[in-house]
DNA sequence: AATGAATGAGGATTCATTCAT
DNA sequence: GATGAATGAATCCTCATTCAT
């Protein structure tokens, strides 16, 4: 934890282009932000693992905060182009555009681990950088509710769906993601052999919510007061 | 702001029970690590929230790591205590013993906003504090499979559903509700009077999953191959 | 100019009261800014000279700029206090009086070179400071005015001396005080036992400075356009 | 803000013969000193306003000590040069000598506030620097030593005009002059419209000092034990 | 039971200065 | 002649932690 002398990997000031090094600082960062956390992950650390002197990384970058919302633009980039990506098709059913976009999730965040963890962070690290992060969530959630729209016209029944509500959903469903993100993660880190796909993880949180969201576009709810639960299905003529 | 400090008995060298100096220091601790993080979070200021020195504080709780681990202990064992209770009718249909218990969660989390938030960062936090969230996963996770199985149970078609897979959508719940009460505090953190009610958060949630969950438990299963999607529940007969 | 370990002259945390470590903090804080200036005066040698660590010069003076500031302050009350005092004896005649403030004020530069040293380096240090020195700088002029005014009045011809006048000669003197200050301290540096005594040096200002004030009371002044210099004097009956 | 930048010729590669290149740094450099002070004026800032990159300015002027004291020097000649000129005249009386020669030294302060005040900051930046200003000091105050002799001589009274005496009054003569100048400065800088003219400065001196400067002339002092003062000087015949 | 006084260790940031081109 | 790339060394400041009382 003191000295950070010796370890010099092969420094000693190779020069290079600004755009390369800056390449290497952001990568760096990111690693070092989704270790210890905006706080914890100190500049020269930071810099020693980009291999380089601290007032190149200020040269830069500016400031940790700076270089904290350069690491937080990039990966939000990366990851809304990934599932807008995803999605480009549009003349298929929903369900299977959602799977596409889904798979194209899972996929990012099972080969960029750490940008997702730093974007998870930058949600409790204050306004400048939480509000980076709800931005990109609006953006995603925009596209899901594209789709349950879309979902919703295909199946015929665009009733009394208040946009509210599919907002709510998406939400929700953006919100699963995530969760399952972190959790197919973590399960690759303490096993790495047995981990989730991608693909299996985004077949999971099909099954979890298709069901469910269909029955909704249909205008069936569940309620508290209905009688039982499991065939509800059937029961309805 | 909700804040749960107020009980400054006037300070000075009021001499007080231990068990009450520790929850006031526990609670002025659990309010400062929500707003600030583990990291930003000062030792003086929780001393000065708390009020009482900061030695006392060294005193009772040995160092800022342990200070943290009590904190993120009684707050799980708050939350999930809050669960069981929710749960503890036995005798009736799964999916209201399920509601009973989301709403139990939903309404614990708004009214401990900060220890909720707390959970949250322990989980950023490294391995000693992430372990004990894990764990209270676990027994969170747990409860919901057992009512998963019996919900199979009642389904009367207890067929194919591995144990294992039981298991993930359990996460997959447990992840979706901790997502969705973050998103319900959020929401009231800005539009106080707006934000939805333990019992709205709870229904869109069942809403949200449950159809899923019972066409599971009959077996059925959303597939990228099955021909089209918005007709498949009730079409086939 | 590296390390700052060994010197330690007898530390080691010995207990003393805030009011008296303060004094020594500031004590040091004047010397050092003194020599150094307000610049490249370091916290860290500060805090050494002080007999403290850097730490405990930060609990009680919160910033470099503050602990100037207060050095400032202090050095500020001490000389105007100073004057005032010196000037108290308000019934004898006005030049009298003059020299009884110059004396004081020479006594005590000459007493505190450090402190003079500060409040000189103040005055190119931006606003803040600045301002206080601009603000004791008035101080002393208005005793000085008060002091002219009271010389003419003595002197039967209250004639035509603007108040503006009078303020600018005041502001001459204390400015010739000052410079002749500096220079008396620094002769004093190089060869300590042949400066001038405070004594000496008021009586050179007042030789410079009190035949001029003089004529200008009674309405005669210098202009480029007289025929000839060193006989004005008498030749104007 | 009296900028004296505004040569830069476009940047670039501009080739320039060297002798211009070290003026424009000069030039910048003299400004950032005035501003900011030696510490904090940064050789980058001086760079960039002089329209080169650092290293040229380190291949030319070596360091920034270097930098500084050849500010220093070029400014110190310039004052020194327009002095002299100022008392080039030595046929005319030598009241009218010392008013050419203050006249010379306001007008240049006037138009040269930046090299005044870092000659003023020299005084207080250490040896090497401070001995360059008081080398300067020593040049200007012989000058007006010489002036005062021959004024003591045109009086016809050389008796006992001792010449430290001399010497002590030419010094308390330039410190009053240095004062009023940063004085009538400071005042052009609040309002520049009614900031006195170098004539008004140099006749606000000339009075305050010349009748003071005669009566020594003729042996004639101020002493603290005179009865009463306002009219010793017409009063004893 | 409780605290005022004190500090070691480190973190962000800046600067004067130098190579390699 | 001129510069983009790079760094060692300091500086201000904060924090968790501990004595002596």
């Amino acid at each position: 934890m003191g000295t950070n002398v010796g370890t010099r990997t092969g420094k000693g000031h190779k020069r290079m282009p600004r755009a390369v090094r800056e390449r290497q600082m952001l990568d760096a960062a990111v690693a070092a932000f989704a270790r210890h956390g905006y706080q914890s992950a100190s500049m020269d650390d930071i810099a020693e693992a980009a291999g380089v002197s601290k007032p190149l990384v200020y040269l830069y970058l500016k400031s940790k905060e700076e270089l904290f919302m350069a690491c937080v633009r990039r990966e939000v980039k990366a990851l809304v182009e990934t599932v807008r990506e995803g999605t480009r098709e549009r003349d298929i059913p929903a369900d299977r555009q959602l799977w596409n976009g889904l798979r194209a999730f899972f996929t990012h965040t099972a080969a960029h681990p750490d940008g997702v963890t730093v974007l998870h962070r930058a949600r409790t690290q204050g306004e400048p950088f939480a509000q980076e992060v709800v931005a990109m969530r609006a953006q995603i959630t925009d596209i899901v509710t594209v789709l349950l729209a879309q979902a919703a016209q295909d199946a015929g029944c665009d009733s009394e769906l208040a946009e509210r509500e599919v907002s709510g959903l998406a939400h929700a469903l953006v919100g699963a993601a995530e969760s399952l993100a972190e959790w197919a993660n973590a399960r690759r880190d303490d096993a790495p052999a047995e981990g989730p796909s991608a693909k299996e993880t985004a077949a999971t949180l099909m099954n979890f919510c298709w069901a469910g969201l269909e029955n909704l576009m249909k205008g069936e709810r569940w309620t508290p007061s209905r009688p039982t639960s499991p065939t509800h299905g059937a029961a309805s003529p």
